[in-house]
DNA sequence: ACTTTACCGGCAGCCACTGCCAATAAAGCT
DNA sequence: AGCTTTATTGGCAGTGGCTGCCGGTAAAGT
C-alpha cells in the first residue's frame, strides 16, 4: 500500500543505494555558499576574489563549489533569485477581484518573507555592483529574463491567452522591465542605508508602473 | 598659430609619433571578427570554437583577438550592435509631426542600412543560438540593456522629462522588452529562412507594441 | 557484513585571458 | 635618407576558472 503510488518518475518504489541530496537541502546548501561569496565579491570585488576563496568561506572544497555553481559569477545566483521569486509569488496570488495595482501596493514588500534583511541589504548590495561589475550585470539580467516565464503564466491565466503568445510576451518582458529599473533606482536611492520610506515609495513605484504597462498592453486590439 | 588651436583633448597639435588607429577602422577589424566568429559558433558551437580558431579565421594572432574583445561571447557584439543601432538611428530619426507608431511603420526595417543581407542572417542565427548557449545570450541582454541609454535620451527630449528619471528609465526598458521579444519571435519564425512576409509582420508587431507600451506610460499622473 | 547508489575531495589538465617584452609600423624632425 | 617618437602587433610565460577522472566515504537496502 506504500509503494503503489507510481505517479510519475520512479515514484516512492524502495530505492537501493544512498538517496540523492533533497532538492530542499541542496538549495540551503547554495544559498549559503552564495552569501559568502556575495561578502566576499563586496569587500575585495569580484576579479579579486578567487572560487578557492569562496569554497574555504563556504566550508567546501573547491571541486563541490564548482558542482554546485557552474561559474564564479553565478554564486549570486541564489541570493537575486530569493529576491525575484518574493515577486513572483506576489503576483501568484494576485486574487481576480482586485485590481493590480490595489494587489501589489497591499502585498507587494521587497523585504523577503522567510530570509533576514541581510539579505535584502546583500541583494541590493549586488545590484549596486552590477554597475561596474559586467559578468554581474549579466548574471542579474539572466535572472530577471527566467522569471518572465513565470509572469507570463499567471498573465496568460489571467487574460485566457497563451502563456507563449507574443501579446503574452510582450506583457510580460515589459512587467521585468519595470521591476528591473525600479529596482536599480531603489538600490541608488539606498546605497547610504534603507529606510522605510524608501520602501514604501518603491512599492508605490512599482504598482503604478506595472499597472501602467499591463494597462496600455492589454487594452489591445 | 597653428597649436593654438587647443579645444580639448589634443586637438590638431602635430603629433610626433605613429597615429593611433581610428575608431573607424578599429570597428571594421572587430566587425570582421565578429563575422568569422559567428560563422564557427554557428558551425561548431561556442564551446567547441577556440579563441584560437577565431584568431586563426580573423587572420589576427590570438593576442590582439583578446586586445579587441574581452571574451570569447563577446565577439558577436559587434553584429549585434549594429542591428541594435539600426533601429537606434530609426527612434533619432522619429518626426515631431509623426505618431511614433507611423513613424515605425514607414520607416524601421530590421534589414540593416550599410550592410549585407548575409548580416542580417548571421545576427538572427546568434540570436536562434542564445536559447541553447547562455553565455550568448547574457551577451545579448548587456547590448540590449546597453541600448535603453538611447531611447531614454529620445524619449526624455520627447517629453521633456529627464533621461535619467525613473519614467523615462521605464519606457525605455519596456521599449527594449518589447524589441527583444519580438526579435527573438522574429528569430524563431525566420529559422527556416526570411520571407518578406515575416519582416513586414515583424514590424507591423513592433509598431503596435511600442506604441501601446509608450502610450500606456507616458499617460502618467 | 555486503551491495548499491550518490556525494565529496584531490589531482591533472585544458583553455580563456593577461602581463611583459621585443619587433615593427607609421608618423614628424633634421 | 636617417633618427626619434608613439602605437600596434605577436610571441611567450603564467594565472585562474573550470572539467574529467578516480578513489574514498556516507547512506540507504538486503
Amino acid at each position: 500500500m506504500d509503494d503503489v503510488a507510481i505517479d510519475r518518475e520512479q515514484a516512492v518504489r524502495p530505492r537501493r543505494g544512498r538517496p540523492p541530496v533533497s532538492d530542499r537541502q541542496r538549495q540551503r546548501q547554495r544559498l549559503d555558499i552564495s552569501r559568502h561569496a556575495v561578502r566576499l565579491f563586496a569587500e575585495h570585488g569580484v576579479a579579486a576574489t578567487s572560487g578557492e576563496q569562496i569554497a574555504r568561506a563556504a566550508g567546501v572544497s573547491e571541486r563541490t563549489l564548482w558542482r554546485y555553481f557552474r561559474s564564479k559569477e553565478s554564486c549570486v545566483e541564489p541570493l537575486l533569485a530569493n529576491a525575484i521569486d518574493a515577486f513572483r509569488a506576489v503576483l501568484r496570488a494576485w486574487p481576480a477581484e482586485l485590481e493590480l495595482t490595489e494587489h501589489l501596493r497591499a502585498a507587494y514588500t521587497p523585504v523577503l518573507d522567510s530570509a533576514s534583511d541581510a539579505d535584502l541589504e546583500a541583494v541590493l548590495a549586488v545590484v549596486r555592483m552590477t554597475r561596474d561589475e559586467p559578468a554581474l550585470r549579466a548574471a542579474y539580467l539572466m535572472l530577471r529574463e527566467r522569471s518572465e516565464d513565470t509572469f507570463a503564466e499567471v498573465l496568460a491565466e489571467r487574460s485566457g491567452a497563451a502563456p507563449d503568445s507574443v501579446e503574452i510576451r510582450v506583457q510580460a518582458a515589459a512587467m521585468s522591465a519595470v521591476l528591473k529599473v525600479a529596482t536599480d533606482h531603489l538600490a541608488h536611492v539606498t546605497a547610504a542605508g534603507i529606510t522605510s520610506e524608501t520602501l514604501r515609495r518603491h512599492r508605490e513605484d512599482v504598482a503604478a508602473a506595472v499597472e501602467l504597462v499591463i494597462r496600455g498592453l492589454s487594452d489591445n486590439t
